[in-house]
DNA sequence: GGATTAGTTCGACGAACGTCGTAGTTCGAT
DNA sequence: ATCGAACTACGACGTTCGTCGAACTAATCC
């Protein structure tokens, strides 16, 4: 069961596209202090980061977990390379949406 | 025990000041249907409803816990007024620490 | 004094969530 | 072919969350 060989490409990696998304389940997803972080960093450096590169108190199956979870919402997407994940912020996406919520929460002062 | 005549001004009804207000708390007070719900009526208003005006789908008791979440968030304001408890957005405030982000949520398609 | 209306408070319950460790898969290098 | 690095998938666990009903308080009206 377990040891077969295919070769699929890692995982399908599924994101929801523009129309998908619905505001509950971002803010559900940015209503965590692990993903704002996560979100935080991605904002800061404008362009994408590897899962290793995030600075997350959590270990690296928790942090699977969350970034899966802001894929899920249509946050950030996921682009694979090698064995490396690299994650990116869906400005775009998101400002056409809800125009200023990111914004809004990138702005907080804490 | 119950029967006891002191004459309690009802609840001291506490709010957060601007400077207490945390992002996370208010995305977590919004990141939940019935809550969107009622901030969304209430924005739609643009001015106060009572509790029982307000259209959500559970109970009372449940109605006042997602009143109180919203309030402790720093969300919403209550004001009372006789048995009636009357309740408005605190656009000001929210505008001012996380601007766009109300507006993003209320612009949402859905 | 009741009776009524408007909300709140207090458990209780099940569902969902965040966390972890372990095991597994894929890729790249040796 | 073997090894290590980078993640993902799967259970398991404790906690928090949303929901309700029943009991309570406060103000208003008869």
């Amino acid at each position: 069961m377990g040891t077969m060989s295919g070769t699929v490409p890692l995982s399908p990696l599924v994101h929801p596209e523009r129309g998908e998304m619905t505001v509950e389940a971002v803010l559900r997803a940015l209503a965590d202090p692990v993903r704002l972080a996560i979100v935080r960093q991605l904002a800061a450096t404008g362009s994408e980061i590897a899962c290793g590169a995030l600075d997350v108190p959590v270990t690296k199956s928790t942090l699977t977990h969350h970034l899966s979870i802001l894929r899920q919402a249509g946050v950030v997407t996921g682009r694979q390379d090698g064995t490396t994940r690299f994650n990116s912020l869906r400005r775009n996406d998101l400002d056409a949406l809800f125009p200023g919520l990111l914004d809004g929460v990138l702005a907080a002062p804490r």
